[in-house]
DNA sequence: GTCTATATTTTGATAGAC
DNA sequence: GTCTATCAAAATATAGAC
């Protein structure tokens, strides 16, 4: 995968490989792997198939640069979210805020994401899988500091990290079938913006970490 | 190969199409509708690709055939617990736990699921959105009951919605996922399991549907 | 109802000119 | 770097015997 580029500039050269991303990402999202053709993406590029493979060895590689390339950015807004500082409370908000955010900027993530999980994470490689554990760590440590300042209960990293993704990811991905079931619906039953959504996602969030962890029909505290 | 026969002496019909409906499930939930290969499903069925054809007039028929089975028996199951009554506390966590022991019954659920928001619906057909309708609008019947007698706040049933059902698809359908992470995480990152979830979501949703909407520290964390 | 071919189309990938 | 032309391997679907 080593193209010989120089400093020198060349024609147009960063261009095409950048209609080529764009294309992909965009193709990759709608679709997913098996469902994308690399035809498709080459004609959304405006450039022919022959020049895909011009630039990646392979439509799986192509797939791969780009789930890395996603990963990565979402991670590294998480990773520098993180070292904002703050008390717990203000840095968990700023983490949710940031995941949202990243959604939003990066609307071809969400599906993705949400394909590789039910996938079963196939075409996820080391290097993804350390981007994903990265800012698993991070939510860890948070959680870890508000537990020792007493801002927040024990509670497991893993949980409260399916919490806080699945709703952002399922609601910045569902836009269409949302509108198709909003559709018909009882007029009482309007659409959701994400603002709502981040809303509920903090202030739930939140509360579960500051109340005892007794749930209606569930024993009490055992810890 | 002798197959078996039934006490009346006709051949064996109605297991064929329940091992291609089996197959088919298990072939469409892991590698959704274009990675899945109806020589593949034949194979698991183990029957032949003719076979599939004259009990499906296509592959797309299948598929809309397994999505309305799972749909429906979401569904109803969701709809039988509402009917249990009870007081909205009650109903909430019944609604969870039913959509959790759904998820777990049929562990092809939640990755159709999350591949059909991936993909916008494409496949979804009227029959499919009434069901989803359908569980929504029981939703939202338990957060009016909620409200008028005083139990929970105003919320966005949408919302709520997202809250719940996320975080239980994203978990029952994350286990390969969650186990490549989990292998070379720090050992104080244990796995979590179905239960712990459970609980989380009930936990946060009733949380915040008790609380005023001003959580700790979210006027500072928002942007 | 079940099977063995086989037709037809699509698709990932390459050759080779410019 | 970019194109046209094309291959070889899947993959959906069907014909037709039993």
């Amino acid at each position: 995968m080593v193209s010989q580029r120089t400093r020198a500039s060349r024609p147009a050269a960063g261009q095409t490989r950048e209609r080529l991303l764009a294309a992909a990402r965009a193709e990759f999202a709608a679709r997913g792997f098996d469902g994308a053709k690399v035809d498709r993406i080459a004609r959304r590029a405006r450039i022919n198939k022959a020049m895909v493979y011009y630039h990646f060895p392979s439509k799986a590689a192509l797939y791969l640069a780009i789930l890395r390339e996603q990963f990565a950015a979402v991670a590294s807004a998480v990773a520098e979210a993180r070292a904002k500082g703050g008390a717990p409370v203000e840095q968990l908000g700023r983490y949710i805020d940031t995941i949202a955010q990243a959604a939003l900027a990066r609307p071809h993530f969400p599906p993705m994401w949400l394909r590789e999980i039910a996938e079963g994470g196939r075409h996820l490689d080391e290097s993804v899988l350390g981007e994903l554990r990265h800012v698993l760590e991070i939510l860890a440590a948070i959680l870890k500091d508000g537990k020792e300042q007493g801002a927040f209960r024990q509670t497991h990293p893993f949980v409260v990290q399916m919490g806080i993704m699945a709703p952002l990811m399922f609601f910045a991905a569902s836009a269409p079938v949302r509108l198709r079931v909003g559709r018909k619906l009882p007029p009482a039953l309007t659409l959701p913006d994400l603002e709502g959504v981040v809303a509920h996602v903090k202030a739930s969030t939140l509360a579960v970490l500051s109340i005892a962890p007794t749930a209606p029909g569930s024993r009490r505290a055992s810890s």
